[in-house]
DNA sequence: TCTTAATGGTTGTGTATACAACTAATTATG
DNA sequence: CATAATTAGTTGTATACACAACCATTAAGA
């Protein structure tokens, strides 16, 4: 029996392969340049260092992730020395996440990488088509986030 | 220090949001119907029904994965009782996945359910915005691909 | 105030993915 | 033909993610 869609060319398929291409290359070209971090971690790094102290909520909510995998992501970025957690005196259940000085020297290099990646994986295309591409996911997200808590 | 890109807005975090939104609720819906199937099972399925007895290689080839990952992707997936691994009696090295009636008597009603998922999410969008955005993906695919072993 | 709710994080468990190292089996080569 | 190289899969280890159960702490309500 023939279906008459091709999974190989399925949005679902699409997007999670470019996402993986994505994220390997990355990492793979951070490795090069003998930074440790991986393309999540790279993504959690660039909001903490444009938003300053963070709970760990408050990442979660701007990266969609569970509170569960936040907690687990940091670990690892922790691990590395490119962030610490400290307890809120404020507030002792929530933890604020702080870059350290180790990565504010390296956010530059990070995202020269990152935006050669970006231009690499975007070859070809022009800004307009960049631009339309964009948006066409943020609608695919939005329809697939409306109505949740 | 303030960063001239959003990583919000950014391709590898829009894709990767994308595809998991996607996966998280087609499998919701599955769950929902009394299947027992992730997202990931779907896909590896799909090409195993409109493909006859695979091998691994082959799967892993359609599916761009890995052979460690496909080998545990059967693991859940035989172990639900979707499919059967046989050794290839022409060459043992090899082993013929194969889906089970079980899963032939899912399929049709599994296809309705991912074929809902695919509407939902384009909601709002025309046949040629669907197309131009499946095109995008493409050619970043390729763009990511070439060159590659 | 004391008890109950809600909130923020962590941990257990399960899936998806990759890389490296390994086994078994087939193919190439000298 | 015997050994070397290649190929197909599995397993160990690591990251990313989710859900559920849990702990600690703060906020709400009676």
């Amino acid at each position: 029996m023939v279906f008459d869609y091709d999974h190989n060319k399925s949005l679902g398929y699409l997007t999670g392969l470019t996402s993986r291409l994505l994220s390997h290359r990355l990492a793979a070209k951070f490795q090069a340049a003998g930074i440790d971090m991986t393309a999540e971690q790279w993504g959690a790094i660039l909001i903490l260092i444009n938003g300053g102290p963070t709970t760990q909520r408050q990442l979660g909510k701007q990266l969609c992730l569970e509170k569960s995998s936040v907690s687990r992501l940091l670990n690892g970025i922790e691990r590395r020395g490119w962030v610490v957690r400290t307890k809120d005196p404020k507030d002792s259940r929530q933890k604020l996440v702080t870059p350290t000085p180790k990565v504010m020297d390296t956010v530059e290099q990070c995202s020269h990488i990152a935006k050669s990646i970006l231009n690499e994986a975007q070859r070809g295309m022009t800004q307009e088509e960049q631009s339309a591409c964009q948006s066409y996911l943020l609608h695919i997200i939005s329809n697939l986030t409306t109505g949740e808590t």
